[in-house]
RNA sequence: CGCGGGGUGGAGCAGUCUGGUAGCUCGUCGGGCUCAUAACCCGAAGGUCGUUGGUUCAAAUCCGGCCCCCGCAA
């Protein structure tokens, strides 16, 4: 290519932000950044701008802050900015068909699973808590349709035992970025590929309400979506009305069975509870309030509390 | 002005309401017991009680300012 592409990248979280790192890194010229608008957040409700917006202010890049393209004058400013090719990642807004069809070569999504599978705003945890045993990178073009689109490059690594959403996160940003670098370096040869709709499933944004620990499941699934749920939005369970967050914890096979949420043993090596197969090991947990502790130090500190028979509550 | 919890030897906590000798469970160090041990027994070191003003004969404790940490909510 003899003149370089105008890109256009649109993204909001950490996720987003790593990919455009990445095609900066990679010498693209990247003429405008699109984020969401800062929202209240925090303590204190102060405005946050975004991981994206951040970056992008540090190199001073032009920001554009819609609050969506439902409006002539936010796709006329779009279009302003004359772009070759829109890259997006994880933007979490919504471009219509009259968005898309701004950039001369159209718009690719960069998506942290392998399309069809996992389609939608979570898909990195609920590869995880579904027990895959790899997950991905899927560069697509975009259409209307959500993650719909034909895929044109993708790039599988496995998930590790005992992985968190956490690290998985950050090893998918990396290998997102190197993905859209390289399928932008080799646009005109790649081929599209059309999604197999049979194959296709979707992946539910992750509520808070969720990461409440059901214990009659089994050990291992609910080790699953503590994985998957770590460390955002995080999974918990009540005890005599306090909210006990569990951080971290193993899967601990066999023994008689009581009755799921009972606390069996207490000591440094953590606190087993029973689940509805296997029990599970707490290892690190938190207290509403304090600091997110290892449980040798909450045994030591909390005599009184979850002492073994006691029983965690059963989500409503 | 979003709501709330907390800062006490190296760690986690109690003590604060009802001011007046610094406590608990661990860790560390020394010694003992043991074939042995992360077990047990004995002993020791280690704290300007976040900071700064005030009240008082006396403040970890009561009152005001400031700093830092965390939960909820977004």
């Amino acid at each position: 290519m003899s003149s370089p592409l105008r890109i256009a990248f649109a993204g909001t979280p950490e996720f987003a932000a790593t990919a455009l790192a990445a095609l900066l890194q990679a010498g693209h010229q990247v003429v405008v950044v699109y984020t969401q608008p800062d929202r209240p957040a925090g303590r204190g409700h102060k405005l946050m701008p975004s991981p994206v917006k951040s970056l992008a202010f540090d190199r001073n890049l032009p920001i554009a802050q819609p609050r969506n393209f439902k409006t002539q004058e936010s796709l006329e400013k779009l279009r302003e900015w004359q772009p070759d090719i829109m890259i997006v990642a994880a933007y979490g807004i919504i471009l219509p068909q009259s968005a898309l069809d701004i950039p001369r070569l159209g718009c690719l999504n960069i998506h942290a699973s392998l399309l069809p599978r996992w389609r939608g705003a979570a898909p990195i945890q609920r590869a995880i808590q579904a027990g895959d045993s790899e997950t991905g990178i899927t560069i697509m073009q975009m259409e209307a349709g959500l993650d719909t689109g034909p895929m044109l490059l993708k790039r599988a690594i496995p998930i590790q035992e005992n992985e968190s959403a956490g690290s998985l996160h950050d090893r998918l940003a990396v290998l997102g970025g190197q993905a859209i670098v390289e399928a932008l370096a080799e646009l005109t040869s790649l081929v599209p590929e059309i999604q197999d709709e049979s194959r296709a499933c979707y992946a539910k944004k992750l509520g808070k309400q969720e990461g409440a620990i059901d214990w009659r499941l089994s050990a291992q699934e609910i080790h699953r979506t503590l994985r998957a749920f770590t460390p955002w939005p995080g999974t918990y369970s009540f005890n005599q009305g306090e909210q006990v967050k569990i951080l971290q914890a193993q899967v601990v096979a066999g023994g008689s069975q009581p009755a799921p949420g009972t606390i069996e043993k207490r000591d440094s090596n953590g606190i087993l509870v029973a689940c509805g197969t296997d029990s599970l090991l707490i290892t690190k947990l938190q207290l509403p309030g304090a600091k997110p502790l290892a449980v040798m130090d909450f045994v030591n500190g909390n005599q009184g509390r979850l002492p073994v028979g006691q029983r965690f509550d059963l989500p409503l």
